[in-house]
DNA sequence: GTCTATAACACGATAGAC
DNA sequence: GTCTATCGTGTTATAGAC
């Protein structure tokens, strides 16, 4: 943004200071949710002044709305290749149930993870949901509601014997299902080492999304509830 | 408290004033979480003095163990109760997977609601679970550590194809699923009702608790993974 | 662009009168 | 037990030097 955009790189370790504040912001906000989380305690940790906060995103909101672009963009547009590759597998025929409940969840298990374990895409999610600030339920239902409206489709081709009512219902389920558990890993305090003394290892990405899989799969197909 | 313990009411509505801001902590805490709420707006709405807090509660804190105490404790009672029922019925014989979570979860859907229509106990836990605060860990631990442990041998015994490693994750999935549909229920915002545009109704009690059964009973159900 | 210094305000807690 | 007044601290945001 300087005038003199020169070609060396400053130190080249120390990056652009905007987005040192956005990686350092994505972690805390994630660990601690941003109402929790003080622009001192970005600014400490990432040893740049007070002001720059400020200064680069006009305020607190504004980084916490850049942070949500720069973690929420990157999870719709892979969940959005998954699905147009399940949709472009099976032309025209039903999309397997297990394929789409796939392109779903992967990217919510394969996001990066916050120092504690929990997955940062997911632990972001569920600060804002607990606490949904004034913009933020709009700002997060124009990022998915589009992709949401695809899946559901999805899923309504894949269960032609659910009503459109229970698919979405289901759908809900399953993403409490895998939020739920993504959201701790902390192999101290998460309450799925707790309750297991360590049995259930909530490290292994592949491992996780198979257990996820195996539930919501027979979650989803389960027969109706007859009215 | 007092030494004058006379049998006269007050004036019957201005019952005790600990019970009050016990109460109205109990719902803002569920909406906003503890850190969130400030004592000054409990007490305002309340209609009680600044210092009241604490006074009958020592700080904040002790507030916050005082709400988790009342609203967790009968929780747990009701589970309990419920889970005897079950065992008592089934004699030996292996427990109906479907009676086993129906004790799980029909206390976390009866429960009050917050003015927003969310389940109290369930917005509480979510906080906690999002914020988890020194010492709340361990709090919520012994609250739930025991009752927890005989729904997970009740669940090994009703199926004892499955490991007990993924008897806890389904476990874990269960709860999930059930709290993130029951910790959004307001008609305007929450996500159900966004996305199904007011077709799913997240109000009565008893269709929510079918819809949640259905899917979680199937998922329960799966066959195990193969290593 | 980066910094220091500070404004303006909200918080939890408490001392002390009644 | 209940109240007022206030202390000490921490917050976001900003003005202004460099």
């Amino acid at each position: 943004m300087t005038l003199l955009k020169t070609t060396e790189k400053k130190t080249e370790k120390e990056a652009d200071i905007k987005q040192r504040i956005l990686r350092e912001a994505i972690t805390l906000f994630a660990c601690k949710g941003s109402e929790l989380t003080t622009i001192r305690e970005i600014t400490e940790a990432t040893n740049v002044n007070l002001a720059s906060v400020n200064y680069h995103f006009g305020s607190k909101e504004g980084l916490l709305r850049a942070v949500l672009d720069a973690v929420l963009g990157p999870l719709n547009d892979e969940r959005t290749r998954l699905l147009d590759q399940v949709e472009q597998s099976s032309r025209g025929q039903k999309p397997p149930v297990a394929a789409l409940l796939d392109a779903l969840l992967r990217p919510l298990v394969k996001t990066a993870r916050t120092p504690d374990g929990g997955r940062i895409v997911v632990r972001l999610l569920q600060h804002l949901r607990a606490t949904p600030g004034l913009g933020v339920t709009a700002l997060l239902s124009a990022q998915f509601d589009q992709v949401a409206h695809r899946f559901i489709d999805a899923f309504s081709r894949a269960l032609p014997a659910l009503s459109r009512e229970e698919i979405i219902w289901r759908y809900e389920f399953t993403r409490g299902a895998a939020m739920h558990v993504l959201a701790d890993a902390d192999p101290r305090s998460g309450r799925l080492a707790l309750l297991s003394k360590g049995l259930c290892d909530n490290s292994d990405d592949n491992l996780v999304l198979m257990h996820i899989l195996r539930f919501v799969e027979s979650g989803f197909s389960a027969d109706p509830i007859n009215y």
